[in-house]
DNA sequence: GCTTTTGCACTGACCAGTCAGTTCAAAAAC
DNA sequence: GTTTTTGAACTGACTGGTCAGTGCAAAAGC
C-alpha cells in the first residue's frame, strides 16, 4: 500500500479520464529514455522497457499501439519540454529588457539546464535525429524544426534592432549553435562531468561573443 | 572432431598482406557504414552487410571475429582518416606562415569536406560516440579523444602565440568547436543540402570570427 | 599447395506482438 | 448499507519469426 494517494497531477486532457494510466505512460516513458539512450532502439527490448518500469509487457501494449509509437510519442513530449524552457528563457530575458543576444545567452543556459536534466533524451535524439530510413523521421523533422525556429526567431530579432549583421545566414547559425550547445553538453556529461555548467556556459558564451578568435 | 581448427589468426598485417583480403574488407567497410548509418547497428543485419557487399555470408567471419568487430574495426579505420585530414590542413595553414586562427579555420573546412565526402560514416560516429554501455565505448573515447586533441593543440599554440585570450578552457572549446561543425554539417546534409560547401563554411567561420554577436 | 571465398543447411537464442484470463474500484441495483 | 455488475487496466505464458554465428565440402584465386 502506498501513502500517497494517486492524486490527479496530470493535464486537463480531453476529459478527466484516468489518472492511472497517465502515471503508467509517464513510468513507461522513463524507463525507455534510458534504455533507448543507452543502447539504441532496436537493442532495447520491450520485454526491458516494462520491466525497468515494473509493469507487464502486456500493459506496455495496451497502453501503446507499438514499439515504435511508444518511442514516437518519447520524442513529442520530450522536446516539447525542451522548446518551452528554451521559449521560456528567451522571453523572460526579453522582459528583463535586455538586448537580443542577451537573449541568445540565456537559450543557451537554458539548453545547458535542459540537457543536465535529462541527459538521456538529449543523447537518444542527437544519436537517432539525423538517421535516414526510419519510421520516426518525420516525427524528428518536425520536432527539430520547433526547436531550431526558436533560435531562428531571436535571431531575426538581432538582425532587425541591428545587434546582429545582415549578413549572417540565419537558418545555418541557427542549426550551429543548436549543434554547439548539444554536443558542448554531451561531451561535458560524458567526458568532462567534474566542470560546473557554469564552466561550460562560460566557454560557450565566450565562443558566442566572439571572445575566441574575434579580436579584430 | 577436433583437428579441424581454421588457423584464422594473421595479425601481422604492416603490409606486404594480400591484396585480395583487403579488397574484401573494404567492401565490407563500405557495404557496413552505410547500412548502419542509416538503421544503426543492431538493425543491421549481418546478411544485409554481405549482400551488399556482394559477398558471401561465410566470407564475413572468415574476415572479422563477430559482428561487433567489424563494427569496431570500422570506426578505427573512419577516424584515422578524419584525423589525418584535420591534421593535415592544420600543418598546410601552419606552413603557409598564417597564423593560428587560419589553421583553426582551415580545420573546420577540412572537417566539412570529410562529411561531405564520407557523410554515413560521420552520421554513425554521432549516433555511437555517446552511449554508454556499448561494447565499443572505449575505442570510441580513444578514437574521439585523438580528433579532439588536434583542435586542442591549435588552440594552445594560438594561446601560446597570443592570439586568443588566455582565460579560453582549452578542452571545452575544442570540443565544442568539433560539435559545431559535426550537428552544422549534418544539419546542412539532412535538411538544406541546396546550401554550398562555401555558404556553410563562412557561416561556421563567421561564428567562429566573433563577427555574430561580438561586436560590442 | 597455400589462402581465400562460396554456398547452404542448421541451431539455439532471442524478441515483438498476441490473447485469454485476472484484478479491483466505482457504479448500479437492491 | 450491502451485494452485484461492469469495464478499464493490467498480466504473463505463448507463438511465429528472425538472426548471429557454425560447419564444412567444394571451388576459385594466387
Amino acid at each position: 500500500m502506498n501513502g500517497s494517494k494517486p492524486v490527479k497531477i496530470k493535464t486537463m486532457e480531453s476529459s478527466a479520464s484516468s489518472t492511472r494510466r497517465e502515471a503508467t505512460r509517464q513510468k513507461l516513458y522513463e524507463a525507455a529514455v534510458t534504455l533507448i539512450a543507452e543502447q539504441g532502439f532496436s537493442a532495447t527490448t520491450v520485454d526491458e522497457i516494462a520491466e525497468r518500469a515494473g509493469v507487464a509487457k502486456g500493459t506496455v501494449y495496451y497502453n501503446f499501439a507499438s514499439k515504435s509509437v511508444l518511442f514516437e510519442e518519447l520524442l513529442r513530449h520530450g522536446v516539447g519540454l525542451l522548446t518551452a524552457s528554451l521559449k521560456q528563457a528567451a522571453d523572460e530575458a526579453a522582459l528583463e529588457g535586455g538586448r537580443q543576444v542577451d537573449a541568445l545567452d540565456a537559450m543557451i543556459r537554458a539548453g545547458l539546464v535542459f540537457i543536465d536534466r535529462y541527459p538521456a533524451f538529449t543523447q537518444l535524439y542527437v544519436a537517432e535525429l539525423w538517421r535516414t530510413n526510419r519510421a520516426w523521421q518525420s516525427t524528428l523533422m518536425v520536432v527539430r524544426q520547433q526547436a531550431v525556429a526558436v533560435v531562428e526567431d531571436v535571431l531575426r530579432a538581432a538582425v532587425r534592432d541591428g545587434e546582429l549583421s545582415e549578413e549572417i545566414d540565419i537558418p545555418l547559425t541557427a542549426a550551429a549553435l543548436v549543434g554547439m550547445v548539444l554536443v558542448a553538453a554531451l561531451d561535458w556529461q560524458a567526458f568532462q562531468p567534474e566542470r560546473s555548467l557554469d564552466d561550460v556556459h562560460a566557454a560557450l558564451s565566450r565562443l558566442l561573443q566572439g571572445r575566441v578568435s574575434g579580436g579584430r
